[in-house]
DNA sequence: TGTACATCAGTGAACGCGCGTTCACTGATGTAC
DNA sequence: TGTACATCAGTGAACGCGCGTTCACTGATGTAC
């Protein structure tokens, strides 16, 4: 490649080439799954040579890291601004509505984040602790509307039950077996919600505790 | 090989090989994880050349499939053994629990199953049909202890919920996250009840409908 | 009961492929003087 | 402002590997006569 072609098209050094791995990963992620997703074709989209990403990840895995990692973010993201569209006891349905919409928008993504987790057995570390995070918004949620932040254990199981509603039904939502309820229910949407308020998701004021 | 000591380990001619290859599969599955499920290995594993599995399935996905087919009957029959063992509302929590136990003690297979169903977008074909599959004993159950099957939307959308739940709380129960909220609750069987009755998995009676 | 022969179910070598990673390299950049 | 030089961030060729699949083959089995 000549010299002028190259300041043409993109400089010798890329700027920020992490970030653009991050992005060709996603992109080639959504487009052609997670098993598409090596090393070498995140250099090949990303334009660059298969050693260039090393400068960058130690190996593949903590390329995989980053881009769970990223898709944790979007996650809370959306789910924060699910929550601030809503007001009282609807704020928690606009969060499980807001993962599972996320996670049917991005499900390559969304499968990545857990295999990464699966690996360690752990879900991303700030998880509990991070007051942004998806988990304690879910978790804070409650306590705004009601639940008792006393009774440690009751709180922590409900946010377990509903983390686990919401996931499961993210993974089930896909399967063609359940197309004819959603148009019987009226689309996805209405889908969706009428199951997570099946589930003992939202505490309507506070019945449980 | 001399033929002595062939017939000393096993004759030419395997006498059900395809058995031999799925079981292979099992037990390479559960010691080292669904991503070294490749046809070579579980060859190698039956003591058997690369070529032979080919004399029994057509193709890898082929074997994937058929391992993945024997998942679900036997988490079929665990639950029907579960759900004889107990009466009137319990049976759901047996259900529950049953599920959830397997997935537990068999996490590659569980995996293999789900990830063999997404990739067809359908669970599989005769789970809403079959009365011995794990999804209609859930349906029946409900019926059996009260629900309206006139009301079909309902009893379906409340199938539906129960089948998510007990997935999500299947792929979350091994995150070290929870360990200290099993500690507290008295192991992992407790956490594991307390959470299915966190959701909607247990209409009591006929709470809902 | 013995034999010819078709069929079945294995073998083992080979194919091409894409992978993760390493290596010596080189072009670009920034800093000290 | 110009130059020497260290450092950074790329290149591209090469490595060894295990994979799925195909192929011509051969040993074992069963059946017809």
């Amino acid at each position: 490649m000549s010299e002028a072609k190259r300041v043409e098209s993109r400089p010798y050094h890329h700027g920020d080439l992490r970030r653009a791995l991050v992005d060709a990963a996603r992109r080639l992620l959504e487009a052609e799954g997670p098993s598409a997703l090596s090393l070498r074709a995140v250099a090949r989209e990303a334009g660059v040579s298969p050693a260039a990403p090393y400068h960058h990840f130690k190996d593949k895995a903590e390329l995989l890291d980053a881009v769970a990692h990223e898709g944790w973010e979007i996650l809370g993201a959306q789910m924060s601004e699910a929550k601030s569209g809503a007001t009282g006891p609807d704020q928690l349905t606009a969060l499980g509505i807001a993962y599972v919409c996320f996670a049917r928008d991005n499900p390559a993504l969304y499968r990545v984040m857990y295999d990464a987790a699966r690996d360690k057995e752990d879900l991303p570390g700030d998880m509990q602790d991070n007051k942004e995070s998806a988990y304690c918004m879910v978790r804070d949620t409650m306590i705004e509307n009601g639940a008792d932040p006393s009774q440690d254990g009751h709180l922590e199981l409900a946010s377990v039950a509903a983390w686990c509603g919401a996931h499961g039904l993210a993974e089930m939502a896909g399967f063609r077996q359940f197309d004819h309820l959603k148009e019987e229910l009226g689309g996805e949407r209405p889908f969706l919600e009428a199951v997570l308020n099946h589930m003992g998701l939202f505490p309507k004021a506070h019945d449980g505790c």
